[in-house]
DNA sequence: TATGAATGAGAGTTCATTCAT
DNA sequence: AATGAATGAACTCTCATTCAT
């Protein structure tokens, strides 16, 4: 176990070129066969190199996952950054908030249930997991600090309780939705878990739900 | 995959002491090395039988670990029980079943965790866990919508929205918690999702913690 | 390999009754399944006895079918014995044995065949079946010499060449004809293969059919 | 059970050369041991290689077989051939066809004695030495419909039954002929079969033996 | 760089046989 | 005599990784 580590840069161009098929191929077969139960000649097969080329690359099977895990952690940061100039009510940029990581988690869902197989054999992802678990922890907690702060959320809380439910409450129901993918609508989950989630930490909300934004 | 199934049962007294230490063993070993690592081998080195004997009691690695989930979902189960005539205002009555909930998950975390590593790859396991997590989402919808009959919480909550949520917020805290062991303090984790729980879903708390119970 | 031997003699009538049991079930199983296909614990089951009572009578799998081939031999050299009173011309005696041979090795090709897988394997099996093919080629001797000294077969015809050569015709026709079932009228059978039989030996053989005998 | 089919051709003369030495050893290996006794263990042992290389170029042991089988089988169509040129009466044209046949058998008896043990579990190999005994039938049988077309053979023979029947009697005696090695003279069974073969058809035959032909 | 051949540790499984009851 | 639990040798097959070309 505790494997992983990225590997070896490549210098030419025709490596670069190679490296990236082989990530972008490995993201399809692990999505396809989840982490064990691929080989490297599924690696090598699908990016259309020869067996021993992925070893250039990448040290371990681990590697390769971990090349693929840095693109899509990059993609869910992307997608869940909040605009700073966003100058709105806490239950809107908590909504935005929500809307964002559900809308990134559903796309990446089968990928992190991939690393998260992997994570259950090797320390490295198991850290890559809680760190990115960390981030929005963290995220979570400050935004209950400042409310705190602000009077407007019950002081009484501990954030380092508060904080991991919360994202708890929202990454759970995201895991499992895609699987029942199509039966809610976007919408209403992102209204439903939003007051909650202001609801759970005292925050006053009305009881219509936001008109906002457009669909996913 | 997809296996699993539970397995001839022994005829004798022998048998019956046989298969039973197995599984003991089973359980100990499958908490230590996780389901992939451990080996048929290292099951019967640590019941102090042969190699072949495991499969007299179980075709299979995944049946044996089947045969400790039993015992285990026993276990949740009555660990998880509220007494019926437990006549209490709502968010105690909550209190006590997150309170239960938590104790019989951090008692199993560690196990729980090992069959959530064979569910990424077998199918028997994904659906057992599926279906013990189900019976908790089904108790918490049945909750919530007997609140909203008596007026009690926000009746423009989707149970089937709600249900999950708030059951991944407990859930999700008690996976992690077992990790960070010793950090928090039990009743106020208890203290505090409760009310997070209860407010959620529109219940009118009082500021000030529940004083009860003794610690687990 | 070369084992086999037949075993331990029951004493008493339980004894011989679970014995003769094993022994009927154990034909069966091993027509159904074939000799290495078969397992000691099949045998068990069919004859409704425990798994390890079979090694009260047999010391190995292999002295069961030797069993077994105790009474198939017993059998085929019953069904074979041409009736010393039977008066006939050369040419009837020969349909005669060719028939009984055939009719015989039909109705045990099954159990024939798996010998030949234990002969394989098995010293034991291999000397049962040359033993046994051995008594019809020295018949067919024996017979080719009659007729040589009697000045009604070819005189040149060396018997250690010839008599192997014509049971091999009769038998291999044999052992394939079972698979074929049904295709072959059994008489036209007989007819054809006694002429062939006769005239390779320089017998005289009048070109039509020979009237004989009930059907089998 | 039914398994069998070639395998993956190797790209580089490395491979080839590798490939080729492991069937090279597995024909001696099996013909030593059989084939149900020997491991894939043996095979590499005996190639020099390791015990996974054996899988890089055959799935299974079957496959090895399967390989060893071609290049039999291949031998014995080369070696059995008649060459069309032969303008010769019928009776020294069955004979060259006995002579050729007999060489081939007593080449190749051990290993088609293997390849019938095979035959026995696996049905690929069933097939394989039905459809090799098959050719012959086929050849015998036109052979027989010519001569009864000709007015030279007995035209009441059905040829479905002598054709078979003809052939079992050469191939058995073959069959058993290599274990009583150096017995017989070549040209005297040759001859003998030759005779009985003819004459059982109804063709005419000069008493007097072919003096024909190198020794094989 | 890239190829593909070679390696070998190790896993799961089967089953004839032995033995305690 | 009968049972069924226990044994363990043996076997097939997989695959991450190394290496010669």
């Amino acid at each position: 176990m505790a494997s992983g580590g990225v590997a070896a840069a490549p210098i030419t161009a025709r490596g670069r070129r190679t490296r990236e098929s082989l990530v972008q191929a490995a993201r399809d077969v692990f999505e396809a066969k989840g982490f064990s139960d691929t080989t490297m000649s599924d690696l090598a097969d699908a990016a259309g190199v020869s067996h021993g080329t992925v070893y250039t690359y990448f040290p371990a099977k681990e590697a390769v996952l971990a090349a693929v895990c840095n693109a899509v952690v990059g993609e869910v940061f992307a997608a869940v950054r909040v605009p700073e100039d966003l100058r709105a009510d806490p239950v809107t940029r908590i909504a935005e908030g929500n809307r964002r990581y559900l809308r990134a988690y559903a796309a990446h869902a089968r990928m992190l249930e991939v690393v998260e197989q992997a994570a259950t054999t090797d320390e490295y992802f198991r850290e890559l997991v809680d760190g990115l678990r960390g981030v929005f922890v963290e995220k979570a907690k400050s935004t209950l600090r400042r409310f705190q702060a602000d009077g407007l959320a019950d002081a009484t809380l501990d954030p380092d309780i508060a904080g991991p439910a919360l994202v708890g409450m929202v990454e759970s129901f995201a895991r499992r939705w895609y699987v029942h993918d199509g039966t809610f609508d976007a919408e209403q989950v992102v209204d439903t878990l939003t007051r909650m989630w202001a609801r759970a930490i005292g925050l006053p909300v009305e009881h219509q739900q936001s008109e906002t934004r457009e669909q996913p």
